[in-house]
RNA sequence: GGGCCAUUAGCUCAGUUGGCUAGAGCGCUUCGUUUACACCGAAGAAGUCACAGGUUCGAGUCCUGUAUGGCCCA
């Protein structure tokens, strides 16, 4: 076994090592999931990443808390399973792909036919899928390889139609012509939640509008001058004092000479009333249905016209539903929206109605994916009517009660499975679950793009004068769904086809139905994840899927981010119910941090401040980035890392300089410099972003990274060498040992790695995820390193029943932490096991080829409390001698005497080699008044060191009692304060009362004891 | 406007049923290369627990309010 030791190198390499054992991993199968397999099931749904970009730091964090939770599990026995996969991501990937396109070819997507535009996009996905799948890999995730997916897959793809197909058919999806969040410039509709609410610094303009009959104007107040073209009435408060004279009366609304009617409603703020936005209110609204939500809903309860004034780039236009285009208005159609307002209050200013423009700040809906405003459009989409109770209701059904503010409402058929069984950890994140599904509105569902599920409904308009037909209508694999008749008369049809009926398709087709140009939103086919990956709803065409759902759906976990609750979790517990029978996706939800920089600002591609997982993995290797990740990740909603710059000259790490962005946030300066070496410069990530400096020859690019990461690296290492010089120590271990019978130092490391696993277990079941990188680095670094190892060196080496206690905490560390730092683990793992194994009683750790795939330690040793406990006196005895030696600066190698009474002798003696060894001792006396030593405090026996220095210094020792001595007094007083209080010895617990008189005890003696040493 | 989170050592954070002279890591200071590890060891300095009230024998911890910063929703 010695010989096998030298063979280790001093120091762990991670990229020498990474490599070989992933395809370690690899070959071994381990991590395929099979649901027939003993053990219970544990199912991890991960969060496809977006094939828009490759994974940046967050989704570092995100999949190693769910790779420590699977090994954990895995190791604890359970049939584990963690399938991979990625996310088509519509808009954001067609957006991506075709900004390509335009920067590299000059060509824009309607130069390509749909079909060659998608396979474009397709090869995209197919770069950036393998990118992905790569860098999990590299990050030592655990997931079931041979069942990626992808969610424009055939499998998922499956799923999607027969989803859609059940919701049309159960009247859950409907056409409608409504307002929608458009995006002018990616041209599609977007969700509610698509929609970024920005803060904007802008105008309110009070435009004059004639009365019709000439008798004068009223003035209405607005942020967006250029709709009024698509005006329709203005609107006032009934109980308005001019609503009298005004009551009736029609305007000729300005540039259009539309005559339009002046209502009354109670939405319109009054002047000088209570609410803020009375401030800025002329009493006057004007109304634009079809370019403003308010509006819209007024336009509704008065039956008023809807004139859409804009085309889909939202410029001005007469194409979509503008007819009575005045020869004045004309001049301004074609114009963009922001040219169409200056232009139109350049009209208004010309022609004196005008009335004053005031600064105003709003908050103005901004798309998530173009940044631009968001343009409410009218137009006709698919919606799924969430807010049914079988679906919005269902979500609040499975809300954990625990967790549930108020009663969920009631279900007519009264509960079912899966009902209240859904928790959120951090449990805050509950509410936000809740208020979403209280104040849910129907979903719209299409998209106007081309890279995504497309909308499996064909449909024709028939005129008033033609028979309205339905082919296929008596098959049941066909819906329909009819719009009530326009105002033209016009009917129009619908037909949803079910999957796997092209025959269908064709007649329906041949009928002169066209099928919907539009695809589905990217989270209606997330929404299916849980079980759209399981084969649902043909398992039998899938045969790899065979036992999946049924084993693995419910899964057990999905940890994500928060803004995801809204957009995923909850689509996903609506559905899964819907089409599961009722059944949840998961029974846990676990919200993982938010990283941010070390200004509290979001990481971003613009601010130049992320962190790339695969530099941190290159630099610093893998497992220092995930113990680094699980570190960060404490209860908090968001989690700081500091970025840092590594100089390319030296390579080392630096804090750069900082200069404030127009935008206001703080972003490197574009240039810096080397930190050793003021001649040398560099270029940063920002700095070349925004043109300023560039990676080139005399400004090489300077990586980002973080020194946090060094803490992760710093603790591979610590275990690597630890395990190095255990091993080295372990010549002829004996066979088995019964702890019982151990000395002092045994038993206590044994009680320690006790205590760690019962944290370490207890975290894992409430996702407190830095309390296990606590309890890690507590056992290793603190109990191990600086006290085991140290203590057994005088005598490990001819102790066989030693060498097999430190063989077998060493076997029961790296199993302890495998989950967290997998590589360095497994990269030990065949040196801990090159020789036949034994055991200690009471510790159960099964013999495994690989440290993946070994179990989780189970430790039921009986262990004397007493010898545990004067362990622990013992290292307070070296405490106190260390910071005598440090005080008095007696040299490091130095051999000082010990002279003591009572209990303390006993122990001293008892551990005479450990005691000498780590405090420096020549020799251990009983006390003797005799020698003038330096006396020190240590309970209530006396102590005293000696042969400290040559020529004593007895000043800093005085100022070392002084101080001790002040410390205790304080201590005394105030616990003598506490136990002097009437209130507090009859009200608190007797325990406590009687703990602290113990305390007080202990303090009285050390006090003492430290008066007699300075007297002394 | 509604909600959530944060505010504890120079920095990043622990501190979970209220029972502490308030802890850790990094950084800093001093010392040290004694055959596991300098990606190391020993010792040390450093905090009115944001602020103001309240409950309590006792508050970093619970309640109310304020301030600052961040996020989500409307």
């Amino acid at each position: 076994m010695a010989e096998q030791n030298d063979t280790i190198p001093k120091s762990y390499a991670p990229s020498e090592v990474e490599p070989e054992i992933l395809s370690k991993w690899a070959d071994s199968g381990m991590s395929a999931g099979d649901p027939h397999a003993n053990g219970d099931p544990y199912c991890i749904l991960i969060p496809p990443p977006n094939v828009t970009a490759p994974l940046h730091i967050g989704h570092a964090l995100n999949n190693t808390l769910q790779d420590v939770l699977i090994r954990y599990h895995r190791m604890c026995g359970f049939s584990t399973l963690w399938m991979p996969g990625t996310d088509h991501a519509g808009i954001a990937t067609q957006s991506v792909v075709e900004k390509r396109l335009l920067q590299q070819e000059g060509k824009k997507r309607t130069d390509f036919e749909r079909e060659e535009f998608v396979s474009r996009v397709r090869a995209w996905k197919d770069e950036y899928q393998a990118t992905i799948l790569e860098q999990l890999q590299a990050m030592g995730m655990s997931c079931d390889w041979n069942r990626t997916r992808f969610t424009m897959d055939e499998m998922c793809a499956d799923a999607v139609r027969e989803a859609f197909f059940t919701l049309f058919s159960d009247g859950l999806i409907y056409r409608g012509k409504r307002l929608v969040n458009w995006d002018p410039v990616t041209r599609t509709a977007l969700a509610n939640d698509e929609v970024e609410m920005e803060e904007i610094s802008g105008h309110m303009y009070y435009l004059q509008y004639p009365l019709e009959d000439g008798s004068g104007h009223i003035t209405v107040a607005t942020t967006r001058p250029e709709t009024m073209l698509g005006d329709t009435a203005v609107a006032m408060h009934p109980n308005d004092p001019r609503a009298k004279t005004l009551k009736g009366k029609m305007i000729r609304l300005p540039i259009v000479g539309r005559v339009i009617p002046i209502i009354e409603d109670t939405y319109v703020v009054m002047q000088g009333t209570d609410d803020p936005k009375a401030l800025h209110s002329s009493g006057f609204l004007k109304v634009t249905p079809a370019h403003d939500p308010n509006d819209w809903a007024l336009g509704l309860r008065h039956d008023l016209e809807v004139i859409n004034v804009m085309a889909p780039d939202a410029s001005i236009s007469d194409q979509h539903g503008w007819e009575d285009v005045s020869k004045e208005a004309a001049q301004f159609v074609g114009l963009s929206r922001e040219d169409a307002r200056e232009k139109i209050l350049a009209w208004f200013k010309a022609n004196d109605l005008l009335e004053k423009v005031v600064d105003y700040d709003h908050s103005v809906g901004h798309s998530y994916r173009s940044h631009v405003p968001i343009e409410p459009y009218l137009s006709d989409q698919w919606y799924v009517r969430v807010t049914d109770d079988r679906l919005a209701n269902e979500a609040l059904r499975s809300l954990s009660t625990e967790q549930y503010d108020g009663t969920p409402p009631k279900r007519e058929s009264g509960t079912c499975d899966g009902d209240g069984d859904l928790a959120f950890y951090p449990e805050r994140y509950a509410h936000t679950f809740q208020a979403w599904h209280e104040n849910l509105q129907d979903w719209c569902i299409s998209r106007q793009l081309w890279w995504g599920h497309r909308i499996p409904v064909w449909s024709k308009v028939f005129s008033q004068d033609e028979d309205v037909q339905f082919p296929c209508k008596d098959n049941n694999a066909v819906s329909s769904f009819v719009d009530a008749p326009d105002s033209d008369g016009m009917t129009r049809v619908s037909l949803c086809v079910a999957g796997g009926n092209d025959d269908l398709e064709s007649e329906i087709e041949n009928a002169g139905f066209v099928r919907d140009e539009d695809v589905l939103d990217t989270w209606f086919s997330s929404a299916l994840w849980p079980f759209s990956t399981m084969g649902w709803p043909n398992p039998e065409k899938f045969p790899e899927t065979d036992g999946l759902l049924a084993a693995y759906n419910p899964s057990n976990v999905l940890c994500t981010g928060r803004d995801i609750i809204t957009l995923w979790v909850s689509r996903m517990v609506m559905f899964n119910r819907y089409f599961c029978g009722g059944s949840l996706p998961f029974n846990a939800v676990f919200i993982n941090p938010m990283i941010q920089d070390g200004f509290g600002q979001r990481m971003s591609k613009s601010l130049g401040n992320g962190v790339d997982p695969r530099d941190i993995i290159a630099t610093h290797g893998a497992d220092a980035l995930r113990l680094t990740m699980v570190q960060l990740a404490t209860g908090t909603q968001d989690v700081r890392l500091s970025v840092d710059l590594i100089c390319p000259h030296s390579g080392k790490s630096f804090e750069p300089k900082y200069i404030k962005s127009h935008t206001g946030h703080k972003v490197m300066s574009p240039k810096q410099c080397c930190p050793d070496d003021d001649s040398k410069c560099m270029s940063t990530v920002y700095g070349n972003l925004i043109g300023e400096t560039s990676d080139c020859e005399d400004t090489p690019l300077a990586m980002n990274t973080s020194t946090r990461f060094d803490v992760g690296r710093n603790f591979a290492n610590k275990f690597w060498n630890a395990s190095r010089f255990a091993l080295m120590n372990v010549t002829n271990p004996a066979d088995s040992v019964d702890p019982s019978t151990r000395p002092a130092v045994d038993q206590w490391i044994l009680s320690r790695l006790q205590v760690a696993t019962d944290r370490i277990n207890k975290a894992m079941k409430t996702y407190r995820f830095s309390e296990i990188s606590d309890a890690l680095y507590d056992l290793l670094w603190r109990d191990l390193c600086d006290w085991y190892l140290e203590a057994i060196k005088p005598t490990v080496k001819d102790d066989p029943e030693q060498q097999r206690v430190l063989h077998t905490v060493l076997d029961t560390m790296c199993r302890l932490l495998h989950p967290v730092c997998p590589f360095v683990t497994e990269a030990m793992w065949p040196h801990i096991h090159a020789s036949s194994s034994g055991q200690v009683s009471g510790l159960d750790v099964t013999p495994s080829d690989l440290a993946a795939t070994a179990s989780w330690p189970i430790l039921s040793m009986r262990l004397d409390q007493g010898a545990i406990d004067s362990f622990d006196v013992l290292r307070e005895l070296v405490g106190s001698i260390r910071g005598c030696r440090a005080e008095t600066k007696v040299k490091p190698n130095r051999k000082i005497h010990l002279y003591a009474s009572g209990a303390t002798l006993d122990l001293a003696n008892k551990h005479n080699a450990v005691l000498s060894a780590i405090a420096g001792l020549e020799k251990i006396e009983p006390f003797d008044d005799s020698i003038s030593g330096t006396v020190i405090p240590f309970g209530s026996d006396r102590i005293m060191l000696d042969n400290l220095l040559d020529e004593e210094d007895s000043h800093a020792a005085c100022a070392r009692l002084e101080k001790e001595i002040e410390s205790l007094e304080n201590k005394v007083s105030s616990l003598q304060g506490k136990l002097s209080n009437k209130g507090y010895v009859d009200n608190a617990p007797p325990a406590i009362v009687e703990e602290t008189r113990a305390i007080l005890a202990q303090a009285e003696a050390d006090l003492l004891a430290a008066k007699e040493a300075l007297k002394a």
